[in-house]
DNA sequence: AATTTAATCAAAACCTTATTAAAATACTTT
DNA sequence: AAAGTATTTTAATAAGGTTTTGATTAAATT
C-alpha cells in the first residue's frame, strides 16, 4: 500500500486531500509544517510527500532539500503545492529536488491522476536496467565503470550513455534519431557528426570490434 | 497544408510560433489556455499542437489527456512547451500521451526541426510491425536484416523497405502510387524510373522469383 | 502496328559516414 | 577568479556507397 504525507499549514486542504487519497486506497499522513514534515517523513517513510511551498516554521523547499539529504528518503518523490502556478517559486522547487507540482487550487482529478503518475514512476524506475553484462564486459551505471577482461576503462559521460544504449540491445540497429534523443535528449539539437566523433572515440577506448555502423 | 494549434497564455509566445510556422508554410491557429484549446482542435482539427503545461483554467496535461480522449483527434500529435526540461515534466507529459516535448524559451531551429521530425511520424506512423516472417525469409527492421535460409542478406535503405513493404502483404499488388507514398514519403518526388531500377537491384540480390510485376 | 508500360544499364548526382583538427564548453584545481 | 584540463561540438574534407536520371530496349495491351 502506497504511503503518502501530507504537508500543508492549512487543515482544510489537508482535509481535502486526505479524503480524496484515502478513497483512492492511499495510505495518508499529515504535517503543518516543514519541521514536522521532517520528523514524520523519517518515521512514516512515505513514497509520495505533497509538500506545500509557504508554511511557517520551516518552508517547503527547505524541507524538500532536507528530506533528500536523508538516505531513507531519497528514492521519495516529492510532489510541491504552490499557490501560484507560474514563475520563480517553482524552479526553486526543481532545483531543490522536487519531483512535480501541483498548482492550487487543488482538483481531485488533477490530484489523482498526479499521483497515479507519479506512482508509475515509482515502479519503473525500479526496474530500469544500472547493469549490463555481455560476455567479458560489465557496463555499470551505478558505478558507471565499464569493464572489458576486468580492465577498468573510463568512459566521459557521452561516450559511457552512448556505449550503454547501444549494449542495451545488441544486434539492434539504432537510428542515428534514436541515438541522438536517447543520448543527447529530446530537445538537444547538435549537429550530424557529433555522433561520429563519439562513435569513434569510443571505438578508440573499446576496440573497433564491438559495433558496426550500418549505413542509412 | 499541415495545421497547428498553438496554445499558451503568452500571447508574445503565441507571436514567435505563429510567425516561425507561418513562415515555414504551416496553417497556425491559436488558443489562450487549455479550455479554449480543446474547442478550438475540435473545431480546427489540427495535424498538429503545441501546447503550454501551465496555463490558468486548465492546464496542459489535462487538456492534452481531453484531447486524445476524442475520435477526432486521437491522431493529432501533440507537442508539449515547458519553462523546465526536467524528466518529471516530460514523464507527465508523455502518460498523458504526449508525443514529443520542447523546453522553453523555444528557439526557432529547434521548433522547426521538432515539427518536421513529427510531421514525418504522421505520415509513417504506418509502420509499426518490427518484423516480418514468410517461409524461410525473415525481415527484421530491428536489426536492419534479411534473411533467407539463414543467411544474411544486407540491403540499402531503400530496397530494404521497399522489400518490407512488399512483403507485408504477401500477394497483394502495390501500385506505383501505393510503393511511392510509403516508401519515398508523400512530398518526395522522384522519377519514375527510380522504383523500377530498385526493384531490379532487389531481385538481383534476393532472387527474382519473390514477387512479379502486375502490368497497370 | 501503335501505344503504353516496364526493364535494364551506366553515368551522374547525391548522401552518409569516417577522420582530423580546432573551437567551444564544462569542470577542477589553484 | 584564473589557469589548466577534459569533454563536447563544429567544421572541413575524404572516401565510399546509394539513389536518381536518362537513354534505350523489351514486353504487354489496345
Amino acid at each position: 500500500m502506497i504511503k503518502i504525507l501530507v504537508v500543508d499549514d492549512d487543515p482544510d486542504i489537508i482535509e481535502i486531500l486526505r479524503y480524496n487519497l484515502s478513497l483512492a486506497g492511499y495510505k495518508v499522513k499529515s504535517a503543518f509544517n516543514g519541521k514536522e514534515a521532517v520528523k514524520k517523513a523519517k518515521l512514516f517513510l512515505p513514497e509520495i510527500i505533497l509538500l506545500d511551498i509557504m508554511m511557517p516554521e520551516m518552508d517547503g523547499i527547505e524541507a524538500c532539500t532536507q528530506i533528500k539529504s536523508l538516505p531513507s528518503l531519497k528514492k521519495t518523490m516529492i510532489i510541491f503545492l504552490s499557490a501560484r502556478s507560474e514563475d520563480f517559486t517553482q524552479i526553486a522547487a526543481f532545483d531543490a529536488g522536487g519531483d512535480d507540482y501541483i498548482s492550487k487550487p487543488v482538483k481531485p482529478k488533477i490530484l489523482l491522476s498526479k499521483i497515479r503518475s507519479v506512482v508509475k514512476r515509482i515502479h519503473s524506475s525500479v526496474n530500469e536496467k544500472t547493469r549490463i553484462e555481455l560476455g567479458n564486459i560489465v557496463i555499470d551505471r551505478n558505478e558507471y565503470l565499464v569493464k572489458i577482461d576486468n580492465n577498468n576503462i573510463k568512459l566521459p559521460r557521452k561516450e559511457f550513455e552512448l556505449f550503454f544504449l547501444l549494449a542495451s540491445k545488441p544486434r539492434k540497429v539504432f537510428t542515428r534519431d534514436e541515438i541522438m534523443s536517447k543520448v543527447w535528449g529530446i530537445n538537444v539539437v547538435v549537429g550530424d557528426r557529433t555522433i561520429d566523433v563519439h562513435i569513434r572515440k569510443l571505438r578508440e577506448k573499446i576496440g573497433d570490434l564491438r559495433f558496426k555502423t550500418v549505413k542509412g
